[in-house]
DNA sequence: TGTACATCAGTGAACGCGCGTTCACTGATGTAC
DNA sequence: TGTACATCAGTGAACGCGCGTTCACTGATGTAC
């Protein structure tokens, strides 16, 4: 059923972002074909370049969709906690297991982002996400009343939970990486 | 020129190892060709598979290889640090800016080694790799007169590192990725 | 409101390139006598 | 010690597969009259 009306193909164009997006993050910009994103779309893949010129144009959307509704989720977590369990909660979270398609796009995109050419739009969506997400979790963990020694632990706990996840990812759940995470833990205050 | 003594192929094959070493590190597997590894070591292509079965099994060893490079340089540069500063000394040097081909194996091998099926030798050789960094960083920065609570303060940095490195690498010297190198060494006490 | 026509989202096959792997061949190494 | 021969590391071309991209075609959408 070739040609769709115009809400259609919106509709459709936000569903292939959506969809490379999880894709994406669960396997990496490499590993994903453009017949995979459009079979999973419900589309065939000749179509792909009706609504996109290239893979890398693709990425560059799909990428910062996968920063967003990572940052709403770390949103959404928090609202839930009490007030002053925020970072703990987020930390919680972050680190526990969560579906491929949810793992962190910090990580999941990392190594095509620094591989792309400096001056790509991906390759800025990259750097837009991830200081997205810093300054999500910056907002989150820490407030006006928060002294500089808590702005800089929270920024330390920041990289080691990012450290811990991509360890944790690689490796799984040995006694040795779960102590990793017990002790950045074990770092948060709770009060 | 065919053929090679035994003690030159096997010099050529501890070649190969380490061109793929650095090659790996720099520019991950899967950007890496056997024609670029075996141009980088001096051979044609074709040569490659007498002396490996496969691409996969030339990344088992050249992770390993790279594993323990960077493991030995981490014991060189705390060897002519002040006893006190080992920990210090060691982040310092690993959040450094390096040659590509030095980069950390636990961030540029992360992706591939995910990727790869469980019960692959490569997969094997990335975890005990990142086991190995761990242990010697811990080795390093603590010692038996550590209480528990210093052991946790040493794993945690160790996350850290990885994480600032992983984010510093993806994005360059903004300001802010300097604020959470900056807050990790903060949180190093140098005594 | 109805009709003829242009548009263009989507199809599915094909193209072209790169890369892992294979293969027939070469000639120096090293062994057997 | 010398000589004939088997081995096998290395060469360079070719194969085959997957993937990004292109393309001729289709037929529903939506516009012009």
């Amino acid at each position: 059923m070739p040609k769709s009306s115009k809400l259609e193909t919106l509709a459709k164009r936000a569903r292939i972002v959506d969809v490379a997006s999880g894709l994406f993050r669960a396997r990496g910009y490499a590993d994903v074909g453009i017949s995979d994103v459009m079979k999973a779309a419900g589309m065939t893949q000749g179509g792909f370049y009706k609504h996109f010129p290239s893979k890398e144009a693709l990425a560059a959307e799909a990428w910062s969709r996968g920063f967003e509704s990572s940052a709403q989720a770390w949103n959404e977590v928090v609202g839930k906690a009490s007030n002053r369990k925020r970072e703990r909660a987020l930390i919680d979270y972050y680190l526990a297991p969560k579906a491929p398609e949810r793992a962190c796009p910090m990580i999941s995109f990392e190594h095509d982002a620094s591989t792309m050419s400096e001056n790509t739009t991906s390759r800025q969506a990259y750097r837009d996400g991830v200081k997205g997400l810093h300054d999500t979790f910056m907002n989150l963990a820490t407030d006006i009343a928060s002294s500089e020694e808590d702005k800089n632990k929270a920024r330390m706990h920041f990289a080691a939970m990012v450290g811990a996840n991509l360890l944790a990812t690689a490796i799984g759940d040995e006694p040795w990486i779960a102590a990793i995470r017990n002790s950045l833990l074990a770092d948060v205050v709770e009060e």
